[in-house]
DNA sequence: CATGAATGAGGGTTCATTCAT
DNA sequence: TATGAATGAACCCTCATTCAT
């Protein structure tokens, strides 16, 4: 589990205990149930408070869920950098990446949920994940794809661009259609991910007939 | 529009028409708000009858998305296989499928978004669709590429199933996670998938080194 | 009481019956209590019916408030003008206007509560019920007295605007501030009015000293 | 301002100044909002402390409301007295005392609101404050209009009490009513007073006709 | 002692559903 | 049969009050 609540003494004074307390709770609650079929009154139950604390803390129902939306997308494109090691050979980089993007959702299950479901609803949060979150692990994916452009491991005249938005996408679709929406088994959606790994990596690989439309 | 709402004479008795409507109207609200934030006063208005047929007819606003989540499973999948036609370079036919997945998840956006609203609270939905749907899919693509293989248009240790997954997985994504819920330019969209085509048949030409691992 | 609610048979459908009940259910419960105190669930009970209905009606509890207000506004002028009679003499003209005030403003003491319970907070309701139900009561006063005035059974040079004015401001004090607010025996209200009309008559009397300034 | 509320500094310990304070702010939010619709928080804001004050001082805002009430009711008759002085002419003296009513009505509107506003919901509160002000201030009306008979400046037989109580009931009426509730404008209802102090004192001129009934 | 965090009862309101018409 | 009036359960939220600090 990446999101457990820890618990909280009832009427002892702790503010930013409960404020955790309710963020991981709502997580929870919106990602089982949705955000409209969720209720305050559980949230609170879960999080072993009152419900007026999501009125206090954060102004409400709505309120709350932008401060779960808020709360992880700091850490989670670093951890997904940080989780990444350098490779030598393209394609275990790539598998790499597209095993992380797999593992990082899987793991961040409730709150991927969560996220998707309202961009489900309101566009501008879609465009707000899509820009803020998957651009940055994009940008990533180039510049390690460009790493091994450089090195020559990959062929000079790779679209590293192109590439690196279609690695990002199949690893998002991967991982959230895939593991969390379809609950596809885990060890199909790897095999897919090596496959694609290897497929994608030979059709980039040095000294090779042009990377260019019609070869 | 995939998804057009034909008018009700008020009054009249007409139940296949007034079905229709509501389902039509249901689509379109369960898409806009969610299923909970829809209003089954809505859907009754924007259908042009009375909120006690969605009682009637579909017993109950749960019954309405059932009926919307069938309403158009039967003849998707069969939409989108006429579609494609069959091209001698295997680039060409993978291209096509890919932007088939963009177009029709595009036209058929509102289903889309009810579907994938409702897979993501209830997980048996979310496997009825990956393996209904998408299997059904992918099993065309297969079906595609074994036809190339068998031409010799693609290596002949091709793997056949693993990549026809890989390929409908970024179809879908590519469609759904893109276009309707990250709303990026179609032509980004397209761009991504030219290049992942482009790509993915390189490294199955056939006569090229093995697809095997460790090549 | 002028004030009853007819009952309503629960399940079938009567809107005006409802609406009716809610209405005379809403005055007494604001008259009792006030109209933040009072419960839109007491109201319903009290008309016996859900509510639900009071929202669908009057679009909200302050929609009801708004009802309540106007229910009576339109027939209370007309019905305390034809409840004066003519008389030949002054005094008795002014003494049944002034007791006129009193049973007024006796019997429909609930609507009187709430309207001034409303003004105390809301200043515009005040004006308002000031320049509609107050100023044309006062009109009436005024016809009365300037009809004394041309046969001769009040000075001519009564100023007929400022006694009118007068007499219907403690009219209304009487019978608002004394019998509704402060609960005052009825007869002690009475002779006080009688007193007051006495005097105010006898100050106006033809043929006296003159009424103007410094006689 | 009669009204206003001197600062406080906050962690200070200064038990009385913080009573007022909060007697002040409660007045003040009493009268605007009405006591339901009033806070607590509010009332505290304005005064500058916390809301906890409210309980450990008053017993909670029941009893802050009944600190309010009391609050000026001792000094507010002595000061009604002291502010009319005595003329030799009875319709001076009538005039300043109607024109005292305005003015200590318009003054503390304020609590007046608040006085009146609980006496339209709680008739123990309105008698209370018939008898416990009202009467006060009519029995000093009877004292000065006594004096008057004494000094043959009015009818000897002039119905004492009876004059006393119209002068004070619409002495209260016009400040109230006409000031506080319904907002007329200052002038118009000095020129009712001076009008109806006019025609009451001719009425009650020494060596007229008898002040008998049917003279 | 003063503060403000925490509570929880109850408020107005919404809405799927039922049922008289 | 189709309508929409009527219902009532449950929701989010407010706020007086209590109590740890």
């Amino acid at each position: 589990m990446g999101e457990t609540a820890g618990d909280v003494i009832p009427g002892r004074h702790d503010r930013e205990a409960r404020e955790h307390a309710l963020i991981d709770a709502a997580t929870a609650v919106f990602a089982e149930r949705g955000f409209d079929a969720a209720t305050t009154r559980e949230i609170a139950e879960r999080a072993g408070c009152s419900e007026g604390l999501i009125h206090r803390y954060f102004g409400g129902k709505r309120g709350l869920l932008r401060a779960v939306l808020r709360s992880r997308s700091a850490t989670v494109v670093e951890e997904f950098a940080a989780a990444i090691p350098e490779y030598d050979d393209p394609f275990d980089e790539v598998h790499a990446i597209l095993r992380e993007y797999l593992l990082t959702l899987t793991t961040h299950q409730q709150s991927v949920r969560v996220h998707l479901g309202c961009a489900l609803i309101d566009p501008e949060i879609g465009v707000e994940i899509g820009t803020l979150l998957e651009d940055r692990r994009a940008a990533l994916v180039r510049e390690r794809l460009a790493r091994h452009v450089a090195r020559g491991t990959l062929a000079p005249d790779t679209d590293v661009a192109g590439i690196a938005s279609a690695i990002s996408g199949i690893g998002f679709a991967a991982g959230f259609v895939g593991a969390v929406v379809f609950q596809r088994p885990r060890e199909e959606i790897e095999r897919t991910l090596e496959t694609f790994a290897r497929a994608i990596v030979r059709g980039l690989a040095p000294g090779g007939a042009s990377n260019e439309r019609r070869a």
